[in-house]
DNA sequence: CTGTTAGCGCTTTCAC
DNA sequence: GTGAAAGCGCTAACAG
């Protein structure tokens, strides 16, 4: 192979890669026509024998293209950017994951940013993405960051469609693009619906601290479905814990734990808990069964929210609410591709968040 | 700002962007100095009034510099590739979140490819590292693969590392390249001399299938423990499991939980459980408490490896060995940086596992 | 200190 | 169907 007999020439000093134009004079043909057979997407045929010649030119000398140079020229690169808070993180993890998929099936290059929620950072990765030419950007991590950080977003974003850049978020990050929501309300209505069913009515709540959107939006749906039952929550009910979305800073959920043991000390008397996250449900399954002493689910029920890899090895197997994290990466990516001819009509896709039942929930006591 | 101007004109079709020739003629410069000025690793001074009047002027028509012109001219670009599984695999993950940690630090951009397992395309990820024109590359995810990929993966890694380009493999991938190994064996004889100094004599083991490299290694070491205490491993103190290092193929455990459960059919006198990968842990947590009726630590004890974001969140919390992957992939990151004069030198750092105690191990019954 | 200029490797009219 | 040639935006000699 010519790789070889290149690798014992100069051991220390690096190659230059082989170009289009060796390729061509290797082939006996001129550059446009090495050009259009091995990445002709001009319309224009080349004949069979010089296509052949070529292809054997371009093995023979381990050809490579330049992806910068065809950026350069195409004024436009196959990059798509995707900005996350934590890959870490198994919520980015999956939404990264579903990139990943539809960006093998379509043959993107993924420039990956991790901006460990700090909101300078964010802006930071969105101006390297304009660097870089990408063509499109998933941004899927946000929302942090006050009103002022909103607006230089906002102008980020704006400035990268000017130029052509397409941009999509996951979950609303009130900037004018194209939006893939996970349906937060809906699932704590499901979850909430589910316990109700089996018969509780008296219902405990964690959650996270009020600013954190997510949070809020699950707690609505609780509150919704409660009131399509006639019932309302107490304040008496609700535990705020500051970890919600962060079971790194609480990798043993004592934050949850401890919020569940006051829970109970102030309502004795409730049959079931709604964590608004699983790393929320974790700690207060330990909390419950540890510190309590109850049972799960015979004594009190529990039900997560976001399905993450390890609910399933919870004790009990957490009932959980599930988001198609997964999904929402894949269909996020997928409208980047969708050419659409109206730029101005902003798109929105929401997804479904159903329920995962497992072994922590089972009928109320009394 | 320059931003708004620019949107009220064609509010569909894309502008292009500003090029450093329009900065310099706005600023009443040649594009040279406009150069020097805002990339200038040039060596050269620039007078202060030019340099004021260049950036003002980039500020105003809010100037990106085009990376790959950089590229093309520079003939090498800033991006590393990272190539990976699947970063929704935590183990993958908290690689992923080192290597990024760096990147901020040093200003790199990364590429990020997810091969699911695919030799095939952790070549064709291989060959779009070279595309690029980037400057390194961090291989995470490899192993499998016959030899005929093995000979494949190192003329691709050669023929990077021929054009100059730099490799650093996490985890031994038998390629010629930097290497940062994580100390798997030490990981076991550590974790099981704990057993035994607890005073266990009959332990049994979960793990992989044999031509899994990893488990291969983690075994090893517990045999090499045992062997320094004069003791030796019965077959049928041994259970093979095969989503070892997948959790995702098996989600709830049952694996794990089933082997459990016969690996005590064979030996009820087991006193403790040491369990080659935290997943597999999981389910035989699952199975002493839930099927076998055994309480943890007291009846058995269980040690697991990896030390996931969720053994914390498990009942009880497990006793496991700690893998310093983010570690592993700031270390490989900084390897790649280090411009070293020798490059035929082939570095090896190995980073220790130690054990993380929690509450899932405790002295032996009898 | 500042400007002129020659490409980096590739795509794509435009001629033949 | 094939080739010649003009740049894409930027950097780095090389002159002044």
């Amino acid at each position: 192979m010519a790789r070889s007999s290149r690798s014992r020439e100069a051991e220390d000093r690096p190659h230059k890669p082989v170009t289009l134009q060796q390729v061509a004079d290797r082939a006996g043909v001129s550059i446009a026509t090495a050009s259009r057979v091995l990445h002709g997407a001009d319309g224009r045929m080349v004949g069979a024998e010089l296509s052949r010649r070529v292809r054997a030119a371009a093995a023979e000398l381990g050809y490579v293209p330049n992806a910068p140079a065809q950026a350069l020229r195409r004024s436009r690169s196959s990059v798509v950017g995707l900005i996350v808070h934590d890959v870490g993180d198994p919520y980015y993890g999956a939404i990264t994951t579903g990139v990943m998929r539809v960006a093998r099936e379509r043959d993107l290059t993924v420039m990956l940013a991790a901006t460990f929620q700090d909101p300078e950072l964010e802006l930071d990765y969105l101006l390297r993405v304009r660097n870089q030419r990408a063509h499109a950007v998933v941004l899927a991590g946000s929302g942090r960051g006050d009103e002022d950080f909103r607006r230089r977003l906002g102008e980020q974003v704006a400035a990268f469609t000017d130029d052509g850049g397409r941009v999509v978020c996951v979950g609303d990050h009130g900037v004018d693009a194209d939006t893939v929501v996970l349906d937060d309300q809906g699932g704590a209505e499901r979850a909430t619906a589910h316990l109700w069913q089996l018969g509780h009515r008296r219902i405990g709540i964690l959650t996270g601290p009020p600013h954190h959107a997510t949070a809020e939006r699950r707690l609505h749906g609780v509150h919704r479905a409660l009131a399509a039952r006639g019932a309302e929550l107490p304040a008496a009910a609700v535990a705020v814990v500051d970890s919600f979305g962060d079971p790194f800073g609480d990798p043993l959920g004592d934050g949850a734990r401890a919020a569940t043991r006051e829970l109970f000390a102030r309502r004795p008397d409730l049959t079931a808990v709604l964590a608004l996250s699983d790393g929320l449900a974790a700690g207060a399954l330990t909390a419950l069964q540890d510190d309590l002493g109850k049972s799960v689910p015979a004594d009190v029920s529990v039900v997560g929210f976001g399905d993450l890899p390890f609910t399933g090895h919870l004790h009990p197997a957490l009932t959980t609410v599930r988001l198609p994290l997964e999904k929402a990466g894949i269909r996020a990516t997928e409208l980047i591709l969708d050419e659409r001819d109206h730029r101005s009509t902003r798109r929105t896709v929401e997804l479904e968040a159903e329920l995962t039942l497992r072994d922590s929930t089972g009928p109320a006591r009394d």
